[in-house]
DNA sequence: AATTCGGGGAC
DNA sequence: GTCCCAGAATT
């Protein structure tokens, strides 16, 4: 017989049916529920994707709904929660179960990984929730609570570590209740055994804390530093015409924001002014298309926009032009694109000024 | 094995 | 400023 863990699962059971927060996907075992919910908490806090769990699977009750939307739709729902790519491929997903799959998700760890977004993480999550399979969770809050309590100090991000930790939750599932187990450690993780300052003092497990022992617990779990962010700067050319219409642009390729609009942009190694604005070969081109009259810059100071690995340094500039016709979109209507939390958080300042 | 992909909250 | 969040896909 190996090491005598069962405490763990027992312990961490009787804390979650206690202590575990009444979330509305705990409320089914329905696979597309689940599912929906699991992408949507893919690195995003329960109180931010709670909102959008709420929205979607009111505005799509099945898998059916989801398959028949439009792509741009169901991006304008998703839009302000980030890995917009989270997004396309649960609706990618969502047509291939109601349509090859005749709306039945399937229910084993290697048939869920096959759907494309649906990783380790969900595949386990999905079968141990739904169907009883004993697949065990590997998400932050396992890494966490995992590396304390017994006291593990591989890297959670290189592979031995992830494999170290992906055999170590699975030798501690309860087989008896998988599902409930895999939540009660994510729900500790998240409620009990936090990044910082955990109540140790009065934890279910420090009689049994490896790290609360050797007073570790805050070096773990370790994690190896990533490198800096990189500065981008940006210049969007806000069109304001003399028939009431601006030009979006979807972004295509690769890169952030796939598939969401924008005002034409005009990238820059540096800020730069309006004189330097018009110089760039990516102004010239855009006032070929239309007939620029008077140039104004929106924003004094470039506004900062953070993501995980770049800052985009964002100067918004007004340019009044001569009717746009076919070639523009109403201004009226600009919210009804799918647009990058920079872009909307611009439009709410903007229409003030304007209307 | 490393990098890329968002946005928000806690400190 | 830093780190993290119910990770996955790509290179």
């Amino acid at each position: 017989m190996a090491k005598q863990n069962g405490f763990f699962s027992t312990r961490l059971i009787a804390w979650y049916l206690k202590n575990k927060r009444d979330l509305p996907w705990r409320k089914t075992k329905e696979p597309y529920k689940i599912w929906l919910s699991e992408i949507i908490l893919q690195q995003t806090r329960v109180l931010q994707g709670m909102p959008y769990y709420i929205s979607f699977t009111s505005k799509y009750p099945t898998v059916h709904q989801l398959a028949a939307a439009k792509e741009e739709e169901v991006l304008k729902l998703w839009q302000g929660l980030g890995y917009y790519s989270r997004a396309r491929n649960l609706h990618f997903t969502s047509k291939i179960v109601a349509n090859e799959l005749n709306g039945v998700f399937p229910q084993t760890y290697a048939e869920l990984k096959k759907l494309k977004g649906v990783g380790d993480y969900t595949a386990s999550a999905i079968a141990s929730i739904c169907f009883d399979k004993p697949t065990a969770v590997v998400d932050g809050n396992v890494y966490r609570v995992l590396s304390r309590v017994f006291n593990v100090a591989l890297p959670i991000n290189t592979g031995k570590g992830i494999t170290y930790f992906k055999g170590l939750a699975q030798e501690l599932i309860d087989h008896g209740q998988p599902g409930t187990y895999n939540q009660a450690v994510m729900e500790f993780g998240a409620r009990y055994c936090v990044p910082q300052n955990p109540d140790c003092a009065h934890c279910i497990f420090n009689d049994k804390c490896e790290a609360f022992k050797k007073n570790k617990v805050s070096q773990l779990p370790v994690k190896l530093k990533t490198l800096k962010t990189k500065k981008r700067y940006f210049n969007y050319l806000v069109v304001v015409s003399e028939d009431g219409k601006t030009l979006l642009e979807q972004r295509k390729g690769k890169g952030i924001w796939q598939n969401l609009y924008q005002f034409p942009l005009v990238e820059a190694s540096k800020d730069i002014s309006e004189k330097q604005l018009i110089g760039t070969d990516g102004f010239k081109g855009f006032a070929e298309t239309v007939s620029v009259k008077v140039i104004t810059k929106h924003n004094d100071t470039p506004i900062v926009h953070k993501l995980s690995h770049q800052h985009l340094h964002t100067t918004f500039w007004i340019v009044e032009t001569t009717a746009l016709g076919e070639m523009g979109v109403p201004v009226s209507t600009v919210g009804t694109y799918p647009v990058p939390v920079l872009v909307s958080k611009f439009l709410d300042g903007f229409r003030l000024k304007i209307e």
